[in-house]
DNA sequence: GCTATGCTATGACGTAAGGTAAGAGTCAAG
DNA sequence: CTTGACTCTTACCTTACGTCATAGCATAGC
């Protein structure tokens, strides 16, 4: 039984590389018992025994470099650090169940290529509130421009269009949080810009410039003359609706002068 | 409705920093549609669209370096590209899962800092059991050092007993894997040193020179005599049982010579 | 025209955890 | 004494940027 590994012996027991031991010995994370003369690093037991509990906490994603406290100070508050670690771990694993669920419609949309009628573009709608929303645009902004919209968006690969909407709902999320800030403070004018964006893309995709600011203001009269612009998580917000038309006008008045 | 953006502005308006749109000209990801005299970038809607689809990738966790083909090339199979991205998404977060199980444990055992009592040492195993483990024990290496090891391992924190029991079924799984591998192959021997190590841990923490190669010698008889240690899957399996003796014998004697 | 301020460009260093390689020294066996 | 296996240190490479540092441009006020 001999107390005395070289770099390749630990290295192999551990199952991990000679440069990682290198590097933990550069870290201080792990240095060897001894040095030979020709300073050839000799480990120990004790030293074995460090590095499973040093890959232990690399197993639950520990950096290296709080390791080394965990293992040195006898005090550490190893619950509160795992109970920490546990949070931040959730975090990132739910944010990879959105992915998956994003990469799923992606892949779903993607299968067909283009939309095959007007239902699934204003999906989500009922049938006559698609009806009534098409009629006001053509109001708005004239047939043609909403004939042509139409066309570009029915040619447009889904993709594209999932990532519109899915940027509306995000900015249309983080506004709502805004609704308390002033409708004309940096945080809110950002988002509205983003949403300006957001609504010339799906507007005009081959042509960005038909949405004019002019036109953009009408829309902020829409959005508080319909409902379905305002509603949040399932009810009428008319406070949102007075925030959005405030933001929209500053936003607007800004570009013009 | 200006086509043209400054870095900074294009930065603003898709929320990126001026470092990035630097990099992606550097990584032709995203290059200016025009450089001034003074070589200042200038962007115009095209590229606007184009760092939206960018950051779309980014959000599914794409790598920079495929993001280029995937925009460039039109035919590029994004479906197929999307499901194997899936799939790694998916691995990473079973990893997570697991991850927090492990975490749950560990706290759970470190909130009661040693065990209270034998059962819970030999925990899993059924009382009769047990003792006639202990007993075997006690028969094959004296009272005395078992009595020291089990006080050892009852003050031992929970994590590392944790760990060895952990490092002990995954030995065992891997070990199963091979028994069908010559036992002397290197593949085995690899597995039966991390055993070994193991073992030798759990039996003598404080002074691991205990576990002398003949002991081991010994326990390999009793993998053959106790059908608990040869158990795979909730059923007895004796070929594992020959396939343990063979390996160990074969580790202790290239340890001796 | 001069300057203060702000935007921009390029280059270089740092990050986490090692992989990989280069060049040189060391050790045990034949 | 040579060969092959092992080890040493140094150092560059990876990702996707952040953070300076230095210097060139631009614009508004004086």
């Amino acid at each position: 039984m001999k107390d005395d590994y070289s770099v390749k012996q630990l290295a192999k027991l551990a199952g991990v590389s000679v440069r990682t031991l290198h590097l933990y010995d550069k870290l201080n994370l792990l240095n060897p018992s001894i040095r030979t003369e020709s300073r050839y690093r000799r480990y120990g037991e004790k030293e074995l025994l460090r590095l499973q509990q040093i890959l232990f906490y690399k197993v639950l994603d520990f950096p290296l470099k709080e390791i080394g406290p965990i293992l040195d100070d006898p005090d550490f508050d190893l619950v509160k650090a795992l109970e920490g670690h546990k949070e931040s771990i959730i975090t990132k694993r739910d944010h990879l169940t959105t992915l998956l669920q994003t990469i799923d419609k992606t892949v779903d949309h993607l299968k067909n290529k283009t939309m095959s009628n007007y239902e699934e573009l204003y999906e989500g709608m009922p049938k006559e509130e698609a009806e009534a929303y098409r009629n006001e645009a053509v109001e708005k902004w004239g047939e043609a421009i909403v004939l042509r919209s139409e066309k570009a968006l029915l040619e447009m690969p889904k993709l594209n269009l999932g990532q519109l909407k899915a940027d509306q709902k995000d900015i249309a999320g983080k506004l709502v949080l805004l609704v308390n800030e002033n409708p004309e403070s940096g945080l809110v004018q950002e988002q509205i810009a983003r949403h300006y964006a957001n609504i010339r893309s799906f507007w005009g995709v081959s042509d960005p410039t038909d949405l004019k600011i002019g036109t953009y203001k009408g829309l902020a009269d829409l959005y508080v003359a319909d409902d379905r612009y305002t509603t949040v998580e399932g009810k009428t917000n008319p406070v949102f609706a007075a925030f959005m038309y405030k933001a929209m006008m500053c936003f607007a008045d800004s570009k013009l002068k």
